[in-house]
DNA sequence: ATTCATTGGTGCGTACTTACACCAATGCTT
DNA sequence: AAGCATTGGTGTAAGTACGCACCAATGAAT
């Protein structure tokens, strides 16, 4: 009776080459995969993957078998999307993948609405650092911020955000210019591109630092320039935008959505929601004084 | 972790329009379809099935799970054949498809000596009234006689085979021509096509009988004339060639097997041994005299 | 060379799924 | 209209598969 998940078995150990991360990627513990592997080997009478060099591989007879679980995976996501747009109702599970940063400072007061206005639509935020993958149904729709048009996907382009710099109010005053420093990312030459846009071009890279809010902390601190979204630092108390620094125009916003999924209601609720709420934002997004 | 085999239960229900037929279909138990089902769609929110004019039919939101599952099914079944014609190995189960009055009077002999010559290979005879589905991995090999070309197997068609009338050997001498009977199909009229092409056209059908070994039986009792494959007839005891009939060409033989599955030397070696084997019988099968 | 981490396999107790009942409800036949 | 067959649902006991251990083996890092 479980024969079709058997092939989950198969895709699983297939691109994870081991069973135990074929268990991790299963949900499962790895003796399960072990055994059922086993089980499977003696139900066909051959040996579907063999270790070579430490690693699971398909042997001959094993490959049809990982391209026909293959195609099954791409059927049952594809059933299971077009199940999800035929939902007619306003209740129920839904996800919208984003960037951390955005979700906390930009739509934190917008997506809170969003649950008050729907309390039936459990509301799922998904701020991986990876695009959540729509067709695998890892979101209902995402947020994407990139200049890349999106593959597949439906929605739409609204406009491009702005970043500019920022430091703490007497960061400017207090430093010598030799000893001033933008706070960089790990992967910075001492001289990034980015740097040239900035009134700083000649001013090197300090600190290096990955995540977003720790660098923006560390700005706070004084202890260097940020090179930030306007939507962050503007709004942010402790950090002024550097006199003369203007808003660079950068990657686009995108709300989008899998094709298969835009005509549901709750999707479509949200996507309308989600268009209002950043372009009602739009001075603050693009960098303009919100005085103007 | 029993994600896919969901699609099967949604699969079997979609065919049969109930969960014991279901259940039937997947051996098991209906009451493990019916919790499952439940399960499902607890698990969904949704119902992928509901019950009108007591059968059961996919909802809206279930058609595309239904579809998922069909492609889902021909994805799996595609894998088994590959692996199947993959299989290098001499050993281990073959099936073969063919009529049961083949498989009696024709080549029982020449099959026990295929499993002597091939003692690790499990030949299994498939002998259901219905066609094998070779998509379906029902069997490795079909001998099928028909005078349509198949559909997308391959193999060979060999030469038609005969039939003619038979009786008891007093059957004639001791009945008036007037209470002659042919013995027929259940669903043949008095006076079907068949009778035509005999030499006894206007004798009427009086006894009819579904199963040939049965209506092979009454005709040795001396109930009728009897229309029969030469091949069965001409080797029976007790039965003789109506004086005058001659062989009627009818219906090809065929040996088909799967494209998949041609390229495996365990299929290949019954090909050919099966095309030998009756290519041997062919004055027999034909209904020509065994000293022409 | 030694340590350490990671791998896959196996015994064991538990938890879940299943089959076997029996049940009420519905539809068909007589 | 009444009897019968077939349907889907549920309680219970048995069987199976699972997770948690622990194990030896292998490869990587120090």
């Amino acid at each position: 009776m479980n024969a079709w998940d058997d092939y989950r078995i198969i895709l699983a150990l297939e691109r994870s080459g081991s069973v135990r991360g074929a268990a991790q990627a299963l949900s499962v513990n790895h003796a399960t995969v072990s055994r059922r592997l086993a089980a499977l080997n003696r139900r066909l009478d051959a040996a579907v993957f063999e270790r070579i060099e430490g690693r699971y591989r398909a042997t001959a007879q094993g490959k049809p078998l990982v391209a026909g679980a293959l195609r099954m995976e791409e059927a049952a996501y594809a059933a299971e999307r077009e199940m999800a747009g035929l939902d007619q109702s306003m209740s129920g599970r839904l996800t919208l993948s984003l960037p951390d940063v955005v979700a906390k400072c930009l739509l934190m007061e917008d997506l809170g609405r969003f649950c008050h206005e729907h309390p039936d639509i459990e509301l799922v935020l998904h701020t991986s650092h990876s695009f959540a993958d729509l067709d695998r149904r890892e979101a209902d729709l995402v947020l994407r911020i990139s200049n890349h048009p999106p593959d597949h996907l439906v929605g739409r382009r609204l406009f491009k955000y702005a970043r500019s710099c920022y430091c703490a109010p007497h960061y400017l005053a207090n430093t010598a210019f030799a000893r001033l420093r933008w706070l960089g990312w790990p992967d910075d030459a001492d001289r990034p591109e980015w740097v040239q846009e900035t009134v700083f071009p000649d001013v090197p890279v300090g600190m290096r630092i990955e995540d977003p809010m720790v660098r923006h902390a560390a700005a706070l601190a004084g202890h260097g320039l940020i090179f930030d979204a306007c939507f962050v630092a503007d709004r942010a108390a402790g950090l002024v935008r550097v006199p003369g620094a203007l808003p660079i125009l950068d990657r686009d916003i995108w709300v989008l959505t899998h094709p298969d999924m835009k005509a549901a209601p709750k999707v479509a609720v949200l996507f309308r929601f989600l268009v209002e709420a950043i372009s009602l934002k739009r001075g603050l997004i693009e960098g303009r004084p919100a005085t103007a």
